[in-house]
DNA sequence: TATTGTTATACTCTATAACTATA
DNA sequence: TATAGTTATAGAGTATAACAATA
C-alpha cells in the first residue's frame, strides 16, 4: 500500500478545530460509554431515565418526555421496555386519569448505582492525562462554553427526538 | 405546572461530569455545524469526503472509506450522491482496473470553500465567551485528552458506519 | 378544545451478504 | 484466493398521524 499522503486535517488546516475536536471526543465518549453500559443491558437512553427518575418519582410520561427532550411516542417504547425488565413500574397518577406515574423499582436502583459506577471509572480514564489544575480548567473552560450555546444540563442533543420546538432537523438529500 | 422539582444532575451529582458535559457539547456542535451546512444541500459526511478529497485527489473509494472510517457500502451512495450533483468525479483508477479514482470538480471547490467559511464563522460563535488566552489552553487540553484515546484527527466518530474492526457495536435491546 | 398515552404506517438508515470484474 | 465496487435484502430506528380516554 504505502499510498497514504492522506493524514489531512491534523488541526491546523481545519476551519474550525474546536468545534471538530469537541465533536470527535464528544462522540467518542458517547461511544465508549455506550459500549461499557452494554453488558448491563442500557443503552445511553436507559441510564438517563434512571438517573432523571432517580431525582424524582411519579413524573407523568410527558413531563419525563420533556425533560429529557425525548418524544413521548418514544418514550412509551422506551418505558415498555424497562417495564418488562421490571426497572420501573407504571402507577396510577394521582391527579390525572389520562397519565401514568412512573416509578423506579429496587433492582432499577441497584442497576443505576452500578452504571454509575461504570461512569466513574469511565471518567477517570478519560481524564487520565491531566492533573487535577488542568481537570478544574478544562471543567470550567466547557462549563463557559455550554452556558453560552444555551444547554440544558438534563438535556443530551444525542438522545433527543425532534418535535420539541427546538430547531430544524430535516436533512437535505437530493438522491432520488 | 410548576411541578419541577427537575434541574436533576447540574454537574455535581454526575459520576461523570466532564465526559457527559463533553458529550454534550460535542453533539451539540456536530447539530447545529450540520444545520448550517443543510443550505448548501450537504451533510457533515459530504463535507468529510470533500475535505478529504481537497488534501488528495484521485484516491479509491476503498481507500477513502478506510481514511474516513465510512464502510465502502455506504461510500458508493456517497460518491454517487456527490457526482450526481456534479461535486465529484469517478475515473479510471490509472493501476487498478477494479477501482475508481475519484476527484473534486471546480463546483465542488467553491462549495467546499464556502462550507469552510460557514464552519470558521461558526467556530467564532462558538469560542465567543473565551479570550485568546483561554482558547489557546481549552484546545491544548482537548488534543492531550485526543491523544489519550487515540483519536484520528481525519476520522469523526459520528461518522461511523461499524465494520472496521473498532470494537463492538451491537445494542442490547430486550424488547421482543 | 387540548392533552396523555398509545398504536399504526411510512420512511430512512444501516448491516449483512452476495455478486462481478478484476487482482 | 483476495479485493474494489456494486446491489439486494432485511432490520432497526424515527417521524407522522391518528385514535381513545380524560382534562
Amino acid at each position: 500500500m504505502t499510498t497514504s499522503p492522506s493524514r489531512a486535517e491534523t488541526g491546523t488546516l481545519m476551519p474550525a478545530p474546536m468545534a471538530f475536536l469537541l465533536s470527535q471526543l464528544g462522540f467518542h465518549a458517547a461511544q465508549v460509554f455506550a459500549e461499557r453500559l452494554m453488558p448491563l443491558g442500557l443503552q445511553p437512553r436507559h441510564f438517563g431515565l434512571l438517573a432523571h427518575l432517580a431525582e424524582g418519582e411519579g413524573r407523568s410520561q410527558q413531563q419525563l418526555a420533556d425533560a429529557l427532550a425525548i418524544h413521548r411516542n418514544v418514550m412509551v417504547g422506551l418505558v415498555d421496555d424497562m417495564e418488562g425488565r421490571g426497572l420501573v413500574e407504571r402507577r396510577r397518577h394521582p391527579s390525572d386519569r389520562r397519565a401514568h406515574a412512573v416509578f423506579l423499582t429496587a433492582p432499577a436502583r441497584a442497576l443505576l448505582a452500578e452504571a454509575r459506577r461504570i461512569a466513574a471509572e469511565y471518567e477517570l480514564e478519560l481524564l487520565t492525562p491531566l492533573e487535577d489544575s488542568d481537570r478544574t480548567a478544562l471543567m470550567a473552560l466547557l462549563q463557559r462554553l455550554a452556558r453560552h450555546a444555551g444547554l440544558n444540563p438534563d438535556i443530551h442533543p444525542g438522545l433527543q427526538t425532534a418535535n420539541h420546538p427546538r430547531g430544524a432537523r430535516r436533512v437535505a438529500e437530493s438522491r432520488a
